[in-house]
DNA sequence: GGCAAACTTGCGCAATGGGCAACTTAGGTG
DNA sequence: CACCTAAGTTGCCCATTGCGCAAGTTTGCC
């Protein structure tokens, strides 16, 4: 029925659940009871993609998701605080390998080194999204209330990529937090102009050059 | 009561209300009817700002704050969408400041220089803001939803500031962009540094920091 | 004075988020 | 395997919210 089901979603779902709400409670990592979770978490995602792509944010209310995934709608809730968390799971998965790559450099990197090579092998992850992404992408930007959720990802983002500069040996402070704030400046900025030429483009390649205008700036 | 009681807001309401919803419906700028839509969307800011600071977001209700401006809360929804909305009122206003400021600049002077003196021109407006309200914003800042509003006036400022970066010559658009986005990078660290601070440093002058560092990459 | 536009307010409604308690199920234990 | 416990699901309930609608009320202007 749809040629892309979970596009935007991460591709291979990415563990870690462990406890339908957030906290963390020891789970068997290949328990059924796990895979039960996830599975449900994705069905939940997309669904939620799917009926919002047809006919919008507003257009769609909570117990139509629940429904579609076949669970009820206080299960949602226990899943998602809303519809907006519902749709960008598939970014917050990014931002957990995006976080966890870059945490797995060596620590001898500088920032601007880690967040290249970081950004060089996150290529193929975020190259893979294929044509007709752009176009969802750009009927859920409309949503302001999504755009806003989304800025809620990237300030995550931002507090945990500074602590990893500093860790890094980014000073001062100011400094550090610039820097993890403009590499992720860099990489919207190159998402929007991704989304508005339509994919003409590769997503990596856009990144890079925004990252290149920024590097006089603080390679060191 | 209160020894700052619009600290966080505009000093002094800038006009444009026109309109009790957005919609810019025509009326005399100098008329009862409209100083008294902006006395009472102050009152509501005001109010909405005293019950946050006091009880937290979510001890607040939009009931409580229609109460304390001697409004119902029908009438707060013509003004404002929400609790985020009205706490943000001030940074609207702010906002809508820096880009009127940046707009009549020379239309020869390129970005970066517009927005150097653009920055240097409000340095009052934005320093001015004494003590304690270090401390008022800390509080606030603990409020996720909030944090998530500011992030759509900062979509909406890139926008438009985007805009004008495009109007002054900057090319292609993705380095337009990232500019802009750069730009209020260096402002929204630069407050979070000055918060976390404690203002100790005036904040124009940890702007000014910050747009030092992005300088290489963006001045001409 | 008097009219029209603008604003306020109360009422109602669907949607939402979340607490609570009963029920169901996965996973480990003797 | 029977059994127990912790984890997850669901229905029920309620306070809050955003918004449409249709009176009232006020302001601005001829």
């Amino acid at each position: 029925m749809d040629p892309q089901p979970s596009a935007l979603s991460s591709g291979a779902p990415t563990g870690m659940s462990t406890g339908v709400r957030g906290g963390a409670s020891g789970g068997a990592p290949g328990g059924l009871r796990e895979r039960k979770k996830i599975a449900t978490r994705q069905a939940l995602h997309e669904a939620a993609l799917r009926l919002v792509l047809r006919d919008g944010l507003a257009g769609v209310t909570v117990e139509a998701i629940a429904d579609a995934a076949d669970v009820s709608r206080r299960t949602f809730s226990n899943y998602f605080s809303g519809k907006e968390e519902a749709l960008l799971y598939g970014d917050r998965a990014r931002m957990r390998d995006f976080l966890d790559t870059i945490r797995s450099r060596p620590a001898a990197e500088t920032p601007w080194t880690a967040m290249r090579e970081t950004m060089r092998s996150l290529r193929d992850t975020f190259g893979a999204r294929g044509p007709g992404v752009t176009a969802q992408l750009r009927v859920l930007r409309k949503q302001p209330s999504l755009i806003v959720s989304q800025g809620a990802i990237f300030a995550e983002l931002e507090r945990e990529l500074t602590a990893e500069f500093v860790a890094r040996g980014a000073t001062p402070a100011l400094r550090a937090h610039l820097l993890a704030g403009t590499c992720l400046t860099a990489v919207r900025v190159a998402t929007a102009q991704w989304i508005e030429e339509d994919g003409a483009t590769p997503l990596p390649d856009l990144v890079d050059e925004a990252l290149h205008i920024l590097r006089p700036a603080f390679d060191d």
